[in-house]
DNA sequence: CGAATACTTGATTTCAGTCAAATCCCGTGG
DNA sequence: CCACGGGATTTGACTGAAATCAAGTATTCG
């Protein structure tokens, strides 16, 4: 277990700097400071579940998280993925329903757990708090309503090319234009929404075709362009 | 046109005591009263459209309104439908982006425009209201993240029957179980993401099997939990 | 009443899912 | 260091659900 001390204070967090958290008052950000916890997480480990009630949001302070609902025969759909100063959990406290997806680190990631009865005082107590909360709601309701378009209109070719835009625009590329996140085939096609199979295959046509260069988990982009053509954005 | 007499008022209007406004207190609620417009629509009409900037939010008063978005071929995938007590383009005054779908009336509607400043000015000012607005928002994204696995992994059939309870849910049935909405195959083939074709064999199927009748528009469920099975809820 | 739109049914095609088998890769423990 | 086991990846063959295409019928509306 990591020291204490390792433990980012919502003050001097970079990341408060950033997101939601600069609407709020630097007193009340010192509040949060006392009543948070933060959790450390290995990779590959469960924050909660789809159908919990939980009490809390999170906010991700580093690391990945990625949130998917489980459909039928157990198979994941990925609905979006959480990085550093992204926050989790909020909808079901804010709609006061369970947990509509399940949150899990595909990372190490270290979290800071605040109490839901606080996030709405906050909203009570902050406008312009409540008014980011709510343009960051209204923006993932308005991704969401995308895919539902993506999902029942466009083909997998589409899909797969438009995922590997949204993640490059999401985790970028470093120097060698080599995507900056490393997800399973299963994953990849879990967030396409399709076969682990079709994706390896239409990854392996994108690499015939020169779009795309693969070493293992490794994604090289070669060809942006040719991405958004093949996405028909 | 309707005469003026006939315009609803927000201090009288029963829905304003069922729906969102029923956290504003009654002093703000007459001030909405004088600046609203109230606008009527035929059926078939466009309220706003997808892509373009809207400077305000419409409540239903009465009627049906169809949101959707429309893809590449200009197919139309259905989001939600609103009535009477439901907000429409409020998404995209909060987040200040484009509006994300079209409205299109499907019965003669009418409804209370109210512009976007004064929707915020109400979130910031009351704190109830925001909250309320939040948890609106917040529900529809989860519907709208369990709309993307449905699409994602069920079959069309299965869609077709969750589809079928979601309207029975939301417009109910009459004495006889007739379904109180009309829609044509092509809307309904719009809402499931499939082809009218599909819709209108699965339709015959369902029918040949005892769980609805058919005639013209009107659906009449006849085995509400065989629906149920099928859907695989 | 005629044109346009909506609906239905049948035939065919195709995209993508499933199943199966082989190979690769990686961490573990001897 | 290397063999082993299990999961991940890849490729091929086959299948099937649903889309598309086509053609005819029914309804609606001006």
């Amino acid at each position: 277990m990591k020291k204490i001390k390792d433990s980012p204070s919502c003050l001097t967090c970079s990341i408060a700097k950033t997101c939601l958290f600069r609407k709020l008052p630097p007193d009340e950000l010192e509040k949060i400071e006392y009543e948070k916890t933060v959790h450390f997480y290995k990779k590959n480990n469960i924050i909660y579940r789809e159908g919990n009630r939980i009490n809390g949001f999170y906010c991700v302070h580093s690391g990945v998280v990625k949130l998917y609902k489980t459909g039928l025969e157990g198979k994941e759909q990925i609905i979006r993925f959480a990085k550093a100063g992204n926050i989790i959990g909020y909808r079901s406290i804010l709609s006061g329903e369970l947990a509509c997806t399940t949150a899990k680190t595909i990372e190490d990631t270290v979290a800071c757990f605040i109490y839901g009865t606080k996030l709405i005082e906050m909203v009570n107590k902050h406008a312009p708090f409540a008014m980011e909360l709510m343009k960051l709601t209204c923006k993932e309701l308005g991704e969401s309503n995308k895919y539902i378009l993506d999902i029942a209109q466009k083909t997998v070719r589409e899909r797969l090319a438009e995922i590997l835009l949204l993640l490059v625009d999401g985790f970028g590329l470093d120097d060698e234009n080599i995507l900056q996140i490393s997800l399973t085939r299963e994953e990849l096609s879990n967030m396409v929404g399709t076969a682990t199979e079709s994706v390896i295959r239409l990854l392996s046509e994108f690499k015939a075709d020169k779009v795309i260069e693969l070493k293992g988990r490794k994604i090289k982009i070669l060809n942006l362009k040719q991405l958004q053509k093949i996405s028909n954005i």
